[in-house]
DNA sequence: ACAATTGCCCAAAGCGCTTTCAATATCTCA
DNA sequence: TGAGATATTGAAAGCGCTTTGGGCAATTGT
């Protein structure tokens, strides 16, 4: 069923159906909703591609996703931010395409993106310190948000991103407080922005308190459990073992949790864990006494205010100004900190 | 850029230049050379809305990923799917458009998907036993693949799947051969199909060397860390306590071990685990000894693979015989199994 | 009562592509 | 050498929609 066949069904012109359904106000109420139901019973909704056609607009959203650098790893938060953005895309009638690359090659993903006119606009995920997707795409001319920030990059460009070095440096002052003196980090890849900001976070709160950074307790990598597992058990068994554990994501943090019960420790007391927290669904540590002391920041409303920021902004056109956005993640007490052992 | 004006630089047609890029035969090796570097060099490529238009083909499969029933849960493996299916579009040069709805809600995404004519396809994900999606698709006309089956639906569907009942039914067997007899199930929601025929397997193992069916060691829920752990904690507490587990998720298994071990038991002496492993890059249980004895089958190349077969279905066009395929998993031995204890 | 407005609707142009049909130039073979 | 086949290119007709530029009644203001 096209537009054509439709109106003659209705007895009435292309035109008034598409400004009916479209929304427009020169079209009486009694034609509008007679059009409206009709659509639905008869089961005709505009083409899409002659949609895109007409308005010039494709009315979709772009999420290129890089593997990881090292094996093909998916970032596991994905799914979740994808609902979240997928919800606000929902509710604007917009729809998200995405594109998976290998890492380092997502620049030809968003060239095809932009000249075959398949998305309005992009949101940039797990941005680098040093990323150069931003310069491209703003010489490609297509929107974007970012989903985080890159240091690396001083021309203004609108991002999204929660407020990572304060974060660990409350999480790293939260465990000096308690009196721990040597605490491990358990980084994301430290090319990451995220990773590059969280570390700041916890070096400064080291040096407020004149604890010295020891390169030797601090590791980075592709946060997996058994990445979490490895890490911890190695740290554990140094002469002078930490006796917290900063930990980047709550995966790592099981694996790091792990390592502790192995080594027949008690996590919370001989040893703490303080982790960040994206607030995955089948990763819950909510309930009414958290498993991890946290940094928590749901990356699933993050995803529906990236999707929000990022069709205002391709409503607002190309002369608006950037927009930036930072939250700040709360701190949840867990039962996985206490006291540094005497 | 568009066609005309492309063309018109390179001193050619529109004909002739849509046929360079298309791959069309009727072009001479060199013209189709020279379109194809002038159109990496220009930055030009066919918008897609008005390929769509003509062709009539959307050159994209949709997603329609349903959240969880109880609370809006996006399954994890998601991410990892969508990856596999991706590496396929992006090779055959075909979009990916996932819609998010909330459960029961898919009917609407998929009718939209259709009547727009935004996909040419669509994957059917989390499979109910009874579900209605695989009859409404029929009816829209909109091609289907389902990944995983539908027991309630006796029409011939296309479908991929990996062969549950005789995973579990195996992985059941192996804990029967090392002495088990007290086997509890933590298994996804029982209205999802998989979670079903695991049952299937995991009675028929148990009737088959004459252990009876414990309605009461077996628990059915959306498969979180939280739940393994609830569930395996309150098993451990009955009077006679379960000595193995056999888990649904690698996720659900993390948390069952957690119960284990804050039982202050031997994961793999004391209490075994068996587990589904969808081989996920971030829970990886590979290396030279796996955390998990476990069902093994890999959710990244089923999506490889499920793209690839709607793709093909796509191209065979509607008069086709339904495709089917059955993966079977492997069953690796980890360190989480061990003889009964006496 | 008449002009000006408003409300509602329509015809037709055009978005950028693919593809049919036709034309020309070049080969092939007897 | 000339007829038929082949290789290569073009002109133009849509694909299904949105939107501009009217047109005709009914309503409003004076």
């Amino acid at each position: 069923m096209n537009l054509k066949e439709f109106a003659r069904t209705l007895g009435l012109s292309q035109t008034t159906v598409s400004r009916a359904l479209g929304g427009y106000p020169e079209v009486s109420a009694a034609t509008r909703k007679r059009v409206q139901a009709e659509a639905v019973r008869l089961g005709y909704a505009p083409n899409r591609g002659a949609q895109r056609l007409a308005t010039g607009r494709a009315m979709a959203i772009g999420h290129v996703v890089p593997l990881g650098p090292n094996p093909d790893i998916v970032n596991p938060i994905f799914a979740d931010f994808l609902a979240g953005a997928g919800e606000t895309c929902a509710a604007a009638k917009y729809e998200m395409v995405i594109a998976v690359t290998r890492h380092g090659e997502e620049a030809d993903a968003y060239r095809e993106m932009a000249m075959k006119g398949s998305v309005d606009g992009v949101i940039v995920h797990s941005p680098q310190i040093e990323d150069g997707r931003i310069a491209l795409l703003r010489d490609i001319g297509l929107p974007f948000l970012v989903h985080g920030r890159s240091s690396g990059v001083d021309a203004p460009y609108s991002w999204f991103d929660v407020n990572n070095r304060r974060a660990f440096f409350r999480a790293t002052r939260f465990l000096t407080d308690l009196g721990h003196e040597r605490i491990a980090l358990i980084n994301g890849p430290e090319e990451m922005d995220f990773a590059h900001r969280r570390r700041l976070g916890y070096e400064e709160a080291l040096l407020e308190v004149g604890l010295t950074v020891d390169e030797t307790i601090m590791t980075s990598d592709e946060m997996t459990e058994p990445y979490g597992y490895r890490a911890a058990c190695a740290a554990l068994q140094t002469a002078v073992r930490p006796t917290a554990f900063l930990v980047s994501s709550i995966i790592s943090a099981m694996g790091v949790r792990r390592a502790i019960v192995d080594a027949g420790l008690a996590p919370g007391r001989d040893v703490s864990i303080v982790t960040h927290d994206d607030d995955l669904s089948y990763l819950s540590n909510r309930g009414d006494v958290p498993l991890f002391t946290a940094t928590r920041s749901s990356i699933r409303a993050a995803g529906r205010r990236c999707g929000e920021l990022l069709i205002r902004m391709i409503a607002a056109g190309e002369g608006a100004p950037p927009v930036t956005e930072l939250w700040e993640s709360e701190l949840t007490l867990g039962v996985s900190t206490g006291p540094a052992p005497q």
